[in-house]
DNA sequence: TATTAAGCGAGACGGTACGTCTTGTCTTGGA
DNA sequence: TCCAAGACAAGACGTACCGTCTCGCTTAATA
């Protein structure tokens, strides 16, 4: 009655896990030396030490590996503050996204969104891997504001997390304006307010 | 003392209108037949029947040659409209917008705007063809409104403007929901409030 | 004092008829199906249900497979004729040798014969299988002549077997005439002659 | 009305006599280095410094490169003796050809041989570059010695050619035996006899 | 009867070469 | 001087096999 052996025969040599961690690796330090648009599947086999074949049985392509690469070293989320006060909650929840991104995987992260207008396929992986997770997070916190009764009962939480959201992202890919601290603090203020 | 003449001597043939026009039309061809990512510089010279040099003589790359095809079919531009209302400006402007995004263009600007955030010199175009343009005439309706009095004195159109496009520009790229009318009215509303 | 059993001391699991029956058969099948260029160890493997290191346990490679399959499928071998009279001998038997290339297994033997020239190892096999036995059937059909006094006291019985198997060899791989009957019945006579 | 005009509009960059040197060269350093089979299209380009695009634009495959290497390296063609006598005419003809085996290319030729039993489209481009051309050559030389009475009239100069290359392709691909001199005289007089 | 060592299927692994594709540059001759 | 045509070096693409390896499961002779 063991479901696990009925589904996986477990028949034939198991995935190597040495494998795995060697592209993750190779994947972030070409990722950080060379840049995301220098990536190239021939580049991190080599890289990494594996076979070009191993990478495509596992990846269908770069930004899928450089997606499972970046879950493998992100440390800990983003964790959601809890304030007590909405506002103070969605701007502290901003800023932290913003800081993140301005210090940290902003470029990374602006060519995987580049890179999901292109493939259907990875739009899937990255919407579920990036966009939804901190949408739900954003979304909690306005639960939880109106709650406390701080939001109108007919807000639109999905409209005030693309008020927040959206402007964060066109900012990040146009490069018009910096995405500083007092953006986001009238962001979050316009948001609410909504 | 025409400069144009001054600094070109005019020497040895004038560049070839036809095979501008050739390129522009093969562009334009190309690209609703297969798409932006089926798009190449080979392709586009073979549909046009004009050299691959020739291509690169006036262009640096596909998404360059996209941008001024695109400018040589718009046959009009969006205009701002002026009903002396600050919110129902916003809203109509917005919303032809979204209709130009929804019903034609969509899928060719999302594809532009993630060549330009791998191509760093076609950026510069891409967000002076069409992100700063449009925020312009946007942020005309915004000052006409605040010469009325419809916006506090002190309120940022720069982002009231990002507020606007931002989410726009999100849910273009991450097609997590539509950009339907209620949206666009709602954006306007939560837009202007700000 | 059982040798074998010095060595091999038995233990364990016994090779598997049933396996190597099964390649056997996938070999010829694939053979006669998509001709000997498309012949892999793992197109065998595969069409057998049997794993790739069974078959390098037992093959070195794939010609080694394909000879082993011929001897495994040949029902009869072709038998030295003794008419009492040399030419005749030689004729018919140089006969049934270019009818078995022409009609059936010629394009193999081709095939052999080429990949012999690439693996030095199945060079050995290959001769050993193929051209040595035939050479020697006919090199008794000489010497059964000669004890006669059909042929000269000091003729080169080895020369005389290349002068007859070369040229058939010659036009099967060159393919620039048919191994034709006639072709056959002056091939005998001219070396005999000699 | 110039013909070639006609058919070779001549347009475009003409074809690069370097890079032709440079594979051709390459290729002969590689096969001397290396041996046929390791020689590859990947390797070839590499050590030509040239693209790959490049050697398929101009040869469809390894073999096709190495047989005009071949030809572009032979300093000069075996002539043909021309004695007086027919039997020495052969006999020196053939030992000047398995002379030019043994010592020099035998093993590319074995290996031109073998490859031209799988590559349909290579047999005929080597039949004509290698065997039909010294058959020619042999086949004048019966046809001198026949109008001097010295063969048959109604002798087959096609089985004598056959008679003189097969035996020697036959121990060149087998190396059951040595390509030595008495067997050469031998042959040739066995040939010629018949 | 229990042990145990080899054979077995499956299939992942590091490699290598394949033949194709596109890029951006170059080199022609004709306009 | 520009144009079309197209050859060029470069190098990534995704695929096919190679021969080796690691699994967990038979299987039959031996202890």
């Amino acid at each position: 009655m063991n479901e696990t052996k009925a589904k996986l025969p477990a028949a034939g040599r198991p995935r190597s896990e040495k494998s795995r961690e060697a592209v993750m690796t190779a994947a972030m330090n070409l990722l950080r030396a060379k840049g995301y648009r220098e990536l190239t599947m021939e580049g991190i086999a080599k890289e990494a030490g594996v076979g070009k074949p191993t990478l495509y049985r596992w990846w269908p392509g770069v930004p899928f590996i450089v997606v499972e690469a970046l879950k493998h070293n992100a440390e800990s989320e983003i964790c959601a503050p809890d304030t007590g006060e909405l506002a103070r909650d969605v701007e502290q929840y901003l800023q932290s996204t913003c800081r993140a991104l301005t210090e940290g995987s902003g470029d990374i992260m602006r060519s995987l969104m580049a890179e999901a207008q292109f493939v259907p396929a990875f739009a899937d992986l990255f919407r579920e891997s990036f966009i939804s997770s901190r949408r739900q997070t954003l979304i909690r916190i306005l639960e939880r504001g109106a709650q406390r009764g701080e939001l109108a009962k007919d807000a639109d939480h999905e409209l005030i997390a693309d008020l927040c959201y959206g402007p964060i992202w066109y900012r990040l890919l146009n490069k018009h304006t910096e995405l500083d601290d007092s953006f986001v603090r009238s962001l979050a203020r316009a948001a609410v307010r909504a």
